[in-house]
RNA sequence: GGCCUGGUAGCUCAGCGGACAGAGCAUCUGACUCAUAAUCGGAAAGACCUCGGUUCGAAUCCGAGCCAGGCUACCA
């Protein structure tokens, strides 16, 4: 296994406001992260702000201010929603920010230099009031006019630079056979697959009709388009577009880009194709996850039902920022389909994963202990029986299934953990045992096994419920800041003697309210 | 229009050629009482969308159809 883990969000465009999609992607990402660098891995996750286009010129004039300020604004905006939901990246970039411009020009230049890169005439349905081009396909879907004000679109022309996509196709092909991986989940490979077997047409990367952007290096009057400028961005991170800053070098490539499946297209065909232009290793997986949807309704502007920065605040203050996390992660549209955010399956996640299992588990063992040793780890006079071996087996389960961005399995096999506690429990009867002073050495042993059985589930639960977890290994005198991973999660690492507090973690609540 | 995905217990989904079809939640029921009215056991619950085909054998493979959803390049 490579020591470095490298996994970045998709740069979030500045002129939305940002809403549950957001908070999602950045949150999954945020599990693998934390559990990477549980495991001693040198962990990089990036996520940050695209801030050009038109559409932001556009907004700032609506708004009185510069583009610039109208960026800063808003990616200070998405900054405080990382510090809400307690999201750990290693960096925030902004496409603004010199760093990214100058080398986003450096990386232009080679792909100029390496050839693949032409002056063309582009000629397209363009929206005359919106100040942009729409596709065929949504200009025929809207009746050739404006989406927006309903003129006709009109037959527009300029001159462009393209990037030569289509001689990549080949490459491409020979990708997506030899690396099935490359896009999941397979469902989206698929997609892909079928649009490359239609072929590739060259892509324009300038524009002419609007000025925020980074400049083309030495074509005055054309802008790098936004899509280019944005990709660039999990490379000019890591000082790629140059070598000032080789320390982050080791980061590239990345293991994980994952991404809403609206933007597969950029990075399952056009990022490859501009990686293998630069001759830079490509990234091991783009992960395109699906949407959520609200009570059964496709969120939209015009519903206005989006799960917005108050409704998560909702769910954060009643049921704590773990729930909210745990819910979004275990039930969340990481596979092919969109999967629907209802309020009431919230409460029922929460009670029955994190009350009744986590929290209640938890709570009857650190009790009994309390209770019957006067809150001292006990010996484990039978040096744990089937549980060491049962314990190693979830723990290598948790970490394959991590490895594999397979988030769902990895919290399944670490909360299971805690039900074959419960189930021992109640076959071995420690309760009932404590009250006849002879058998005081099985009591013993049992309840040291649960602890230490409970303990390690703590640890594989901690990147999806961070805040809890740290109550439950603190209260259980867990060594997690000075252990390294292998000693962590190894049987015996409860010593005979530790202080056990009785806790409860998650509190019992009224059923849901309206999200 | 083209391509892709799904249609399995009340709900969310797993299984994707082989023995009576599985899990979690919900329901009913028995046990237990250490624990957050919790937990553990048991039960009930399914023409595995339809029709046809291949096969000794299909939820599982193939074909057609129906239904739902997605993608269709400059909207991050």
């Amino acid at each position: 296994m490579k020591s470095t883990a490298s996994i970045t969000t998709p740069i979030y465009y500045v002129n939305d406001k940002p809403h549950i999609g957001h908070v999602f992607t950045t949150t999954v990402c945020d599990v693998w992260a934390r559990a990477m660098r549980m495991q001693g891995r040198d962990t990089f996750f990036l996520t940050g702000t695209d801030e050009h286009g038109v559409k932001v010129e556009k907004s700032a004039l609506a708004h009185g201010v510069t583009p610039q300020e109208w960026a800063d604004r808003n990616a200070a905006e998405f900054r405080r929603v990382l510090q809400l939901f307690d999201l750990t990246n290693d960096d925030f970039i902004r496409t603004t920010e010199p760093r990214h411009e100058a080398q986003v020009q450096a990386l232009v230049e080679r792909l100029k230099a390496a050839g693949v890169l032409y002056k063309g005439a582009f000629e397209g349905w363009y929206d005359e009031g919106e100040e942009n081009y729409l596709t065929e396909t949504r200009a025929k879907e809207s009746g050739y006019k404006s989406p927006v004000n309903g003129r006709p679109l009109v037959r527009a022309k300029e001159e462009n630079w393209y990037f030569r996509l289509s001689a990549f196709a080949p490459r491409l092909m020979e990708l997506f056979t030899s690396r099935p991986d490359f896009v999941r989940p397979e469902a989206r490979r698929n997609e892909v697959l079928g649009r490359l077997r239609e072929g590739l047409q060259d892509v324009p990367m300038t524009r002419t009709n609007f000025s925020w952007g980074i400049p083309m290096p030495g074509d005055q009057g054309h802008v790098i388009y936004v899509w280019i400028d944005a990709l660039f961005n999990y490379i000019t991170a890591l000082g790629l577009g140059n070598d000032s800053t080789p320390k982050r070098h080791p980061y590239w490539p990345a293991d994980f880009h994952v991404i809403g499946k609206e933007i597969l297209w950029f990075h399952a065909v056009i990022w490859p194709a501009l990686l293998m232009a630069l001759e830079m290793p490509l990234p091991q997986c783009v992960f395109a996850h699906s949407f959520w949807i609200h009570e059964g309704q496709k969120m939209s502007k015009s519903l206005g039902n989006f799960i917005d920065l108050p409704a998560m605040e909702g769910y954060v203050s009643k049921y704590g920022l773990d729930a909210f996390r745990w819910f979004m992660v275990t039930r969340g549209p990481l596979d092919s389909t969109d999967t629907d955010f209802r309020a009431l399956a919230f409460h029922e996640t929460y009670v029955a994963d994190l009350v009744n299992t986590v929290g209640n588990c938890s709570s009857r063992v650190t009790a009994m202990i309390a209770k019957t040793f006067d809150g001292v780890m006990p010996a484990d006079s039978f040096a744990g029986g089937e549980w060491p071996a049962r314990c190693a087996t979830v723990v290598q389960a948790w970490q394959r299934h991590m490895q594999q961005f397979e988030l769902g399995p990895a919290a399944a096999a670490a909360i299971g953990l805690l039900r074959e506690v419960d189930g021992f429990i109640n076959r071995t009867e420690p309760f009932k045992l404590a009250k006849d002073p002879s058998r005081r050495d099985e009591v013993s042993s049992i309840l040291a096994q649960c602890a230490e059985a409970v303990r390690i589930a703590g640890i594989l639960l901690e990147p999806f419920l961070p805040h809890r977890m740290k109550d439950l290994q603190s209260a259980i005198g867990d060594q997690a800041p000075t252990m390294d991973w292998e000693s962590r999660v190894r049987w015996g690492g409860l010593k005979p003697g530790t202080r056990i507090t009785k806790v409860a973690l998650y509190p019992r609540l009224e059923a849901a309210v309206a999200g």
